[in-house]
RNA sequence: GGCGCGGUAGCAAAGUGGUUAUGCAGCUGACUGCAACUCAGUCUACGCCGGUUCGAUUCCGACCCGCGCCUCCA
């Protein structure tokens, strides 16, 4: 039985579909206006390996996370620029991809722009108006009027009242309650604008998810989720916008992750403290960033440091270690029991709340087996790769793996003629010779591994 | 001030009312020419103080410390 850990209710609940066998899930995504930084790739990651986890239980998964590209910080750097902010957006969007894909995050299955979706984003707007929900001002913004709605502040715990009286939100004339939020923007001058029955504008920050969402996947759908930051205001006033539009209850499970620290500071924008996602892949391979963000679990904070990343990197190579060294049998009679018995452990963590630490465990508990040798080895090191997927991680050739990160100290080819050298030392009994060669390459960073099978190498983190 | 989260061995990180988490590091053996990889064994824990209990790291209460949101941020 899979549960679920839904913020609304602050409780880890069992996972129940509207529709049996069908998740739709919505996951605020980027505003595209600057590279990703790590905070980005962990939602990203956390919600692929949801996704990926929620498939491999057979779930037919619609996963829809959206692009923001109208925003006043994209029309800001574009000008910056000097560049049509279209460009501007359309670069980083590219950006982004290939930082998904480097950190081996499946595209979700739509990515809707907010700049594709103005008409939805109107009729809403009207619906709000017509409602009541909503006001227009004479300064040409359209307001939310949040004292209409009933259930404001219900995801993130709080009432009207009390922002009300901590409020460090600026008195404005044009609104009725300084906590009301803007719909949709009046433009300024030379400002890219689209024509609305309120005069020209662009929509604010939170009514594109609102539009998106429900016309991606319904008034009412099972997953909404995003980064720790997101729950108040962003998700709060989506849910003030969605369900005053519909009438209905807009989503059943919301889910946040858990914030990234550097220094035990929140990584964020404003603190300028964070690293973009390029950055780190200069550094490190792309599977030892995606290790790092699944060996906490999702919801906790995680502090980003060198320490960290060597860690992933290091239980990374136990595990292409074992994959390398499992020899192939000739037996091709797998032993299935114990199998059984690890994928179960597996899939016990993986319902409670996607425990991927947990999970993690049941991985190296695997490689010892497989380590250990046996009959089963070969079952074994298949289900460990299986299982390995869900996670996103150990689909690479253990060389690829081990050997890769190439810092130009020494190539390939030198390496494997040292080895050559160093083995007719070997023969001669030269042990003097061997381990000179051995040395000079620990100083180049290379470990010599002395198998049954002859010499393997592998690149060390450094 | 309001709301919320967390403090687990050297580091990272799960979990549980009584039985080995796990990875890295350390120590001892095995393997090895020596190593590495690997295997076997092993040492370091549950912020502090009370309470409940036969028994609490795990439940309850107080306290200390750290963090997040309340403002653009994933």
């Amino acid at each position: 039985m899979l549960q679920i850990y839904n913020s609304l209710t602050g409780a880890k609940e069992e996972f129940k579909p509207l529709i049996e066998g069908k998740v739709g899930m919505y996951v605020c995504g980027m505003t595209v206006y600057d590279y990703c930084h790590i905070g980005h790739a962990r939602v990203m990651v956390a919600f692929d390996v949801i996704t990926r986890y929620l498939r491999q239980q057979g779930y037919d998964v619609n996963y829809i996370r959206n692009i923001t590209d109208v925003d006043d910080k994209i029309f800001n750097r574009a000008n910056e620029n000097g560049e049509p902010y279209t460009e501007l957006t359309d670069r980083f969007i590219n950006a982004m991809h290939e930082d998904e894909r480097a950190l081996s995050v499946l595209p979700p299955n739509s990515e809707p722009r907010a700049t594709e979706h103005i008409d939805n984003i109107l009729n809403m707007v009207q619906t709000l108006i017509d409602k009541g929900f909503a006001y227009p001002a004479s300064n040409g913004d359209v307001y939310y009027r949040i004292d209409k709605f009933e259930g404001y502040g219900k995801l993130s715990n709080r009432n009207i009242e009390e922002m009300r009286a901590g409020a460090r939100v600026e008195v404005d004339e044009n609104k009725e309650n300084p906590m009301d939020f803007v719909l949709w923007k009046g433009a300024k001058t030379g400002e890219a604008a689209w024509d609305s029955p309120w005069g020209p504008g662009r929509p604010g920050w939170h009514i594109e998810c609102s539009a998106m969402s429900t016309c991606c996947l319904g008034n009412t759908f099972d997953i909404h989720g995003g980064g720790p930051d997101l729950k108040f205001p962003h998700h709060e006033n989506e849910i003030a916008q969605s369900e005053a539009a519909t009438g209905e209850k807009y989503v059943n499970t919301w889910m946040h992750a858990g914030a990234v620290r550097v220094d035990n500071e929140k990584m964020s924008k404003s603190l300028g403290n964070f690293f973009t996602i390029r950055e780190v892949l200069e550094k490190y391979n792309p599977e030892v960033v995606r290790y790092f963000l699944i060996s906490s679990h999702y919801r906790s904070a995680i502090n980003y440091s060198e320490e960290s990343l060597k860690q992933a990197q290091q239980a990374l190579e136990r595990f292409y270690n074992t994959l390398r060294n499992a020899q192939p049998s000739n037996e091709s009679v797998p032993v299935v029991e114990s199998n059984t018995e690890f994928r179960i452990r597996f899939e016990t963590a993986m319902n409670d709340d996607f425990n991927t630490p947990e999970a993690l465990a049941v991985l190296f508990d695997l490689a010892r087996e497989i380590n250990r040798g046996g009959t089963s080895t070969p079952a074994q090191v298949e289900l460990l790769k299986e299982l390995g997927e869900t996670l996103g991680i150990l689909q690479q050739e253990p060389e690829a793996f081990l050997q890769g990160g190439d810092t130009g100290e020494i190539s390939a080819e030198q390496i494997e003629q040292l080895i050559i050298d160093r083995k007719n030392a070997r023969s001669d009994k030269d042990w003097a010779r061997a381990d000179e060669i051995r040395d000079l390459l620990i100083e180049k960073g290379v470990v010599l591994d002395d198998g049954r099978e002859g010499t393997t190498w592998r690149r060390q983190s450094s």
